[in-house]
DNA sequence: TCTTCTGATGAAAGCGCTTTCAGTCAACGT
DNA sequence: ACGTTGACTGAAAGCGCTTTCATCAGAAGA
């Protein structure tokens, strides 16, 4: 044996020749096996395992024009969010056979756009992507292309999407600090350039302040990385205010964790000097102390669905145009009601 | 306009006919433009662009015999572990052109071994894999496959590696604790069945005791789920001992972080009654309270060097056989000297 | 002026598979 | 007994690109 350059590799041809067949019967005996005669079918598969055959998925894309594999580009692979949700995806399409590619962005949209272009040349079958806001270059991109595509967290309402409720993630978060008593509350939101996601949490708790006859300042407001650090300098910011907020809304989960970490730092105590509320239902948020206050959401269903969705616009079975998925307040001990001034 | 059925795709011949070149020229304008007079190249790229040309990637791969796609295969992409060594691979093979083809298989090695079947037949240029241990089988395909292949966190001293040194961050942790002064040691690790990473982690834990004299018998050892919760549940098992550790070393930061939470829950002070140390060093153990001390892996790094590994080998250069790169302790508050008795 | 290069381009043969279109053959109906 | 039908299987034409190999100017050397 030894180191044997490698062997050139069994090819359908090779199984074909071997079980006394025609290419075409062996191409049959993987794709439509049910065409075949048993006996057929079992001599020929009995080649294919014994030379190990591994069809060449290349040739199969090129001669059927399907690749089984879909796409997702995320903002980044390294936030338990959409490291949950391509988790779930890539479990669902791996079930029926497909392959996931991704790629990332890091929240710039002609990185995004390239990333398509990319994908869109590797012929995946089909694309998820987050969110509804991109270059227009990258929607025509997707449009021409007649690709299956899937938005996620936010839509737009023309492409396929799976989406949640982001403003009212923002409402419900606001609205529970409100019946707290609290009057005063400022956030932590991510970049707002080129996230649709952050902007409707913002905007669904702005709004929910206004109907209560309050109001979201844009002095309460902090635009930060988003991560568990930028949540605890945005906290800072806000605490060293004048007038300082008795409630705070990370726009994820990561912020408000850094919110808690900020308090505790400064010797505050959560909730009796400051409420927090996140939003995402990190399963960390469950396990911070005190336990977060979070408007949940199914991050591994966006996932699931997505990867369903696409799996059914390729086999060109109807979908829900947009489906949108429940999200909940879930309530732990970060906040509580506002003590008596 | 409107619903116009996929106008079918711009190939190759077309820009070819619109540049008035053959197809080869086109060719060698995408792959090799330096073979090309400026004037001809101009003209072609013009077309091209003009014409919205994307390179049909199942072509060139089956043309070529290079699919400019790296696949790896994970335990699962729900960990910030993974998560952050593939956005880490992502990011390095994005810059070199290559994309990202990802499976998990959930610590089952015959999952494992049908993702390896099923990314070698999507044609992959290379493969990533976690850890050295698998199915015999899986390691079989891998050879005869002849395919670029670089494992990480663990090697196995045949195929190309990243690595880590396992079993120096279990004593690591092992001996800082023993350092202050705990003599009883318990550690919760992951399932051992098919994680080398765990067992190394444990075995090292085990003998930096051993050599301080001491032991870490398996009744101080308990196996759970590699979560939070599991962590939790860890600890709450080893503090019903009779004969309680006085410290404990989580094989995961995570496990850790369960400790905190379960000992902060039946009130115990942490450091004061029970010191935690972890091994992973997540950015989140520098923000849990208190701060747990860790063993920090690069994990980042692991991600980029297999990158850049993978593309050297699928360029045929030569590459270290196996890169170990270093752990770190990092303490923080969780561990201190243990109070007299 | 007549080779000999060199650089730029084209013609054409696949890469390994899918799929249409025929064709074979046994069973069936009348 | 003979056209029919239906179930299988095979021949062959690509899928869109890469890559030899050949060609052909024009530059350089003799």
């Amino acid at each position: 044996m030894g180191t044997m350059v490698s062997a050139a590799r069994v090819k359908l041809s090779d199984v074909a020749r071997d079980a006394g067949v025609s290419a075409a019967t062996v191409s049959r005996a993987i794709a439509q096996p049910g065409l075949l005669s048993p006996e057929t079918l079992a001599r020929v598969r009995a080649s294919a395992q014994r030379l190990g055959y591994l069809p060449d998925g290349a040739a199969r894309a090129l001669a059927s024009g399907r690749s089984m594999t879909i796409g997702a580009i995320v903002p980044t692979l390294d936030s338990a969010i959409f490291a949950r949700a391509l988790q779930a995806m890539q479990a669902t399409l791996a079930q029926a056979g497909y392959l996931l590619l991704v790629a990332s962005h890091e929240a710039s949209p002609a990185a995004e756009t390239q990333a398509v272009r990319a994908l869109l040349g590797r012929g995946v079958d089909g694309l998820m992507l987050v969110g509804a806001e991109r270059a227009p270059e990258t929607t025509a991109l997707l449009r021409t292309s007649g690709l299956p595509v899937v938005l996620t967290w936010c839509g737009d309402g023309h492409f396929t999407a799976v989406t949640i409720d982001n403003a009212m993630a923002g409402r419900l978060a606001a609205q529970h600090l409100i019946c707290l008593g609290h009057r005063r509350i400022g956030m932590i939101v991510g970049h707002l350039q080129f996230n649709d996601r952050q902007r409707a949490r913002l905007a669904g708790a702005r709004m929910a302040l206004e109907e209560a006859g309050l109001s979201l300042p844009d002095s309460l407001v902090v635009e930060q990385a988003l991560t568990l650090a930028g949540g605890r300098a945005g906290c800072a910011m806000l605490l060293d205010l004048d007038d300082r907020p008795t409630a705070l809304i990370g726009g994820i989960d990561l912020f408000a964790i850094g919110c808690l970490e900020e308090a505790h730092a400064r010797g505050m105590a959560v909730p009796d000097e400051l409420s927090v509320v996140g939003i995402d239902g990190l399963d960390m948020s469950a396990h911070v102390s005190p336990g977060l206050t979070t408007v949940h959401v199914p991050t591994g269903r966006i996932g699931n669905l997505a990867a369903q969705t696409l799996i059914a616009m390729v086999a060109r079975r109807p979908v829900e145009r947009e489906t949108l998925l429940p999200v909940e307040l879930v309530v732990r001990r970060s906040s509580q009601t506002l003590p008596p001034h």
